[in-house]
DNA sequence: TCGAGACTCT
């Protein structure tokens, strides 16, 4: 049989970028030639592939094989890296919520002989934002004014710091400081600010604002200005509005997106319209606009809201025909919903199924699942769930573990209790309260031996260590 | 994926 041909740099890149699993593209990269051992000179990457793998690396977390990437990267002389993948890297740090190593990166940029503009100091300020690290924000901005000039992006950053943070009156000192040091609020700045009025149900001064952008600073609200503001009407039962604006938006040519109709499909349910929700996923394909993920998912929560889980399965069955992964919030809401109703068998079902469907549970399924079982007395099963959970790290809701240790007094299970007690010490958080140790306390000390409470009371102070 | 949103659980 021939040898195939060596894959040349130019290949590789193209490999790279149709590799959807990281661990075969991290194998791919670092053996590219597995026919060919050793027997070339070193293989010379281009810069386009060292993208790829710390992008592809970057966004599913593996963070300790991106590092080894970027010091071989360092090696190469052939290229300077640019400015913008240092960027992404920043940003992977700050979603993972891991504020040092992005500090860490930026620092190390100079030594990868890249130069650091305002889009660097953009992209940390933005990564310690999400960390909610809010005094480094404030001193990173503080001194970032003698390297480089802050740009739109970096005050609609600080603006949207504000907001999060709930002080929407620093928010507007924010944005006088924009104007007074001469740079143009853009179309992200009125968002960021009608956005927060909105979530403070600030609404009058939302569509002043919104009307103040076009005609004092000629900018055009776009769909996020007009998906705040609908929401901001949903909340407060003003649907025909928020119809109304829908249309503004078709009149003055403003593109419609899924999120709009997420917003609008989400309301008709709160407010017992359903009828008119299939329509509005009719309008949506004539607009052009496709219902994605969270589309769907709200109409999955608004069928099981209304304990139609037929319909809700048919939407999950739905979203597969139409190419549209569900994810775990989509499970998370059935299970939720089976739950309530007292379907746990359905909801443990569906549950056991998500690896299957290619779905992990996350902390809100257990919580979910483990409250379910909790609610409905099935104590072994809660047992098991919460053995499961505790050891990924995971906490039950103090609610659910409480009907747990109270269940299982009143029906004076002292093995059982004590099992459960053996995992909440091993919880992350202390989420028993006072009145149920009590109850404990006492139904141990009656039921059983005097030794179970000298145990228990280890217990007890384990616990009071984790606090 | 240098900056903004819509859907689940508290």
């Amino acid at each position: 049989m021939k040898t195939p041909k060596p894959i040349s740099p130019f290949r590789l890149s193209s490999l790279l970028r149709l590799q959807k699993d990281p661990n075969l593209a991290l194998k791919l990269f670092q053996n590219p030639n597995p026919q060919h051992p050793k027997a070339h000179k070193p293989f010379r990457y281009s810069l386009l592939s060292y993208d790829l793998i710390v992008t592809k690396l970057g966004r599913v977390k593996m963070f300790d094989q991106m590092e080894q990437i970027l010091q071989q990267m360092k090696q190469e002389t052939r290229f300077d890296p640019p400015e913008i993948l240092f960027c992404n890297v920043i940003s992977f740090y700050g979603r993972a919520r891991l504020p040092h190593r992005a500090v860490q990166m930026f620092d190390q940029m100079p030594s990868f002989r890249c130069q650091r503009t305002v889009k660097s100091f953009n992209s940390l300020l933005d990564a310690l934002r999400r960390c909610g690290e809010l005094p480094k924000v404030r001193e990173i901005f503080m001194g970032m004014e003698n390297y480089v000039n802050p740009d739109a992006c970096t005050y609609n950053i600080l603006i949207k710091a504000c907001c999060v943070n709930g002080s929407l009156d620093d928010a507007w000192v924010v944005f006088d400081e924009m104007r007074r040091k001469g740079v143009r609020p853009n179309v992200v700045t009125f968002g960021t600010l009608i956005y927060g009025l909105c979530v403070d149900s600030r609404l009058k001064e939302a569509f002043k604002l919104k009307e103040d952008m076009k005609r004092i600073y000629g900018v055009k609200p776009n769909a996020f200005v007009y998906t705040s503001l609908i929401k901001g009407l949903c909340k407060i039962g003003e649907l025909s509005l928020a119809f109304r604006l829908k249309e503004e938006m078709v009149t003055n040519k403003i593109e419609l997106d899924a999120a709009v109709y997420s917003t609008l499909i989400n309301a008709l349910f709160k407010v017992g319209r359903k009828g008119e929700v299939s329509g509005n996923l009719e309008e949506m394909s004539v607009y052009g606009c496709k219902p994605d993920t969270v589309t769907y998912n709200a109409v999955i929560n608004g069928f099981c809201k209304e304990k139609d889980f037929e319909a809700a399965f048919r939407i999950l069955d739905e979203m597969v025909k139409n190419n549209c992964k569900p994810d775990i919030i989509s499970y998370n809401v059935i299970i939720g919903g089976l739950c309530k109703e007292g379907k746990w068998i359905e909801a443990n079902d569906l549950f056991e199924d998500l690896p299957r469907r290619g779905c992990s549970p996350d902390v809100v399924s257990y919580r979910t699942i483990f409250d379910g079982f909790c609610s409905w007395r099935r104590f072994k099963e809660a047992i098991f769930i919460l053995e499961e959970m505790v050891f990924k790290g995971y906490g039950p809701y103090s609610a659910s573990a409480n009907k747990l240790l109270v269940g299982l007094c009143e029906e004076g299970n002292v093995e059982d209790l004590w099992k459960a007690l053996n995992c909440l010490v091993n919880a992350k958080e202390n989420v028993v309260d006072l009145d149920t140790w009590g109850l404990v306390i006492s139904i141990v000390c009656k039921m059983d031996k005097l030794s179970n409470a000298f145990n228990l009371v280890d217990t007890l102070s384990a616990l009071n260590a984790v606090n």
